[in-house]
DNA sequence: CAGTTACGCTACGACCCGTAGCGAAAGCGC
DNA sequence: GCGCTTTCGCTACGGGTCGTAGCGTAACTG
């Protein structure tokens, strides 16, 4: 959120406003897209002043970054017994995320502002990119403990490794849900996990 | 290009006039970035009047996919003897382009835009997206006539491998570049192609 | 009650959008 | 050469959004 340091004194910010706008905001993106959204209509949907809305958020960009983080609270990594089976989890569930009309939308319009505004990616790392990689560091400790990937002999090749994880799984799928804008269905996923799999596998040995 | 059907009388529509937009496009694109681009500034940069530009593109998408499709016509596939060696080569090259300031920030915009756009995802696809894609068929093409990879039973099947392996090498090079900020060097690229080509292995055996 | 902060509302200049209208320029067929 | 057609540069315009300032009111604290 936003951080803004609570004084002890004076009226204090409306915490039912602050998830109306967000609310308001979502509501915004789907029916608008990223680029006709303004935060007057925003302002407008979640019933407050457009004042109140530059006093906590400092633009566009911030805003919908904060609207479409929770979203990526429902992520999870579910024991389901093997390494395949909660990657295949995890993939399905980061797609049906992305499947949303508004993160569909928002994700890569904010992604692509990043480039030339280093706070906001920082916000966005923070707040979605670091939720998502969490679950490959627990996946791996996971498929560790059962035995089924060897434990690293160095600490430094397993971040590293862990990162080209998370950018090949997580690119395959916004590339293929919004370039190629075809469905992350159970077989794609499937045969994703065997590629992926296969690769650790061989890289390992 | 926006395929204006020409007609065979009348003053011709200057070629010079269309090189300097674009080229007045990407140079926008540096120093302001997408979201602050505008077509009046562009014009302005081109030596061109407004309403010249708005009588060849519908608007800012449009210019902007055009302005940044010929940057991909220098991808090609040199021979480099191995399967590994093409895959690293032309996933430096994807990322050398992708790296650029003006791709940077115009590239992941566009493809925000085109989850509500279809037309624009269309075009998308055809100045960009399949240049890209070419590349997959022509490296297997190559690995096969090498004898590194089995020529495939079922063409079915091969097509849907072919656009897996487009997704996960696209997608990765993007995540890396865009999400994560941090550098596609020879070190990553080495890593990758390692973990892709395992995966390819292990799926064909 | 006084002090402090947030709120809703209005109004404002600045900017960009996309289009219309005009006269001039650059080709083509005769 | 002379019309015809299309594009060009230019100006001007209504409409919309931006982000901020100002003001009176509401809410909470000590």
């Amino acid at each position: 959120m936003q951080s803004h340091t609570p004084s002890r004194t004076g009226r204090p910010r409306s915490a039912a406003a602050d998830e109306a706008i967000l609310e308001a905001t979502r509501a915004a993106l789907v029916d608008l897209g990223w680029s006709k959204l303004t935060l007057g209509d925003v302002a407008t949907r979640a019933g407050v002043a457009k004042t109140t809305l530059y006093r906590r958020w400092a633009g566009k960009n911030e805003l919908v970054v904060d609207a479409v983080a929770v979203l990526f609270d429902e992520l999870e990594l579910p024991d389901r017994g093997s390494l395949a089976a909660d990657i295949e989890g995890v993939v399905l569930q980061f797609a049906a995320i992305l499947d949303r009309p508004e993160t569909k939308t928002a994700l890569m319009a904010v992604v692509a502002e990043s480039t030339r505004d280093a706070p906001l990616r920082e916000r966005i790392r923070t707040s979605i990119v670091d939720r998502q990689k969490r679950l490959v560091l627990e996946g791996r400790a996971r498929a560790e403990r059962r035995g089924e990937l060897p434990v690293p002999a160095d600490p430094c090749v397993a971040a590293e490794t862990a990162d080209l994880i998370f950018d090949v799984a997580a690119g395959a799928v916004v590339h293929r849900t919004l370039v190629s804008a075809e469905p992350v269905d159970a077989d794609w996923v499937r045969r994703f996990t065997a590629l992926l799999l296969g690769g650790l596998a061989a890289a390992s040995e």
